[in-house]
DNA sequence: TATTAAATAATAATTATTCTTATTTAGTAA
DNA sequence: TTACTAAATAAGAATAATTATTATTTAATA
């Protein structure tokens, strides 16, 4: 049950395990586009009405402490999360301020080979993660896509 | 002259050009570590003690616009800034906040050939960057610093 | 069930950035 | 050169996002 995969993850961390905390790293899951700390109140609230702002940055801030959550960072001055997953990069359209998942096995092997090759001085490479700039063709209304590459070699 | 270098990047755009403009691209030039328009405001008040904060956000926005300076986003609630230059990509930190750039240009050409095969539906590419996250092994006194990786194939 | 460290709510404070408006200036052309 | 004008700047107020403070509540543990 999906509620329950949630709990387990704060608890494999050793966090405690609060409806707050829950409803957050849920909603991260659920509206999978990158939200902002707005987007995910304004989601939240409609279950849990009473839950504050500073609460959800500090929970926000902990998530992305025990790495199940990371940041994104676009343009805007707003900060974005997304939950961990797979190892993937991110179609970014500035002007729209759109975020897509862009999931890419073959890719990520290249690059892992070329880096295991190549040495970077004075540097650990913890990992590569791809910005891929540009314009998305489709309208807005597709949002929450991702984009899964099949191995067609 | 380096002053004149950077006054025919403005005329080149068709921008007028002020002191505050050329301070301000020069800083972010001779500065060359991804400073932050408080770092560069810092930097130019010594020679210029008078410019004004919101003027120094309203230039980055028009050298941004005009394709003179770049937004550089990390992990913190601050935008940082470079000057155009090669295509490169980035060494990061994420614990010290420390930006590195990464020339590698057989790096380049991998990954330009693997999009030109590689199609991705509903989005048109215009810029591929790598961020390289990971952990600096020397300190923080050789900052500055510019990653250029020799063609040692 | 009682204890306690940790988490939350409420709200104030801070920080980065943007907006507003009066003044100044760079570029242009008489 | 000088005058003109659109654009840029300075100063300060305003906003938006985020963080800090502290009293209260709660989850985990014994
Ligand atoms: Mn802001
Ligand atoms: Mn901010
Ligand atoms: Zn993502
Ligand atoms: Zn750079």
């Amino acid at each position: 049950m999906f509620e329950n995969q949630i709990r387990n993850k704060l608890v494999e961390k050793g966090m405690k395990v609060t409806p707050q905390r829950m409803a957050i790293l849920e909603a991260i899951e659920i509206l999978n586009n990158h939200p902002t700390a707005e987007n995910i109140i304004e989601f939240i609230r409609k279950n849990h009405p009473n839950i504050s702002t500073a609460t959800v940055y500090k929970v926000l801030e902990a998530l992305v402490e025990n790495n199940l959550v990371k940041k994104v960072k676009t343009d805007r001055d707003v900060m974005r999360y997304e939950a961990i997953s797979d190892h993937h990069h991110h179609l970014y359209c500035a002007e729209s301020d759109r975020i897509e998942d862009y999931f890419d096995s073959e890719l990520n092997e290249i690059i892992g080979n070329y880096f295991k090759k190549r040495n970077i001085p004075n540097f650990r490479i913890e990992e590569v993660k791809l910005q891929i700039i540009g314009k998305f063709l489709n309208d807005e209304t597709s949002i929450n896509q991702q984009i899964h590459l099949p191995d067609n070699k």
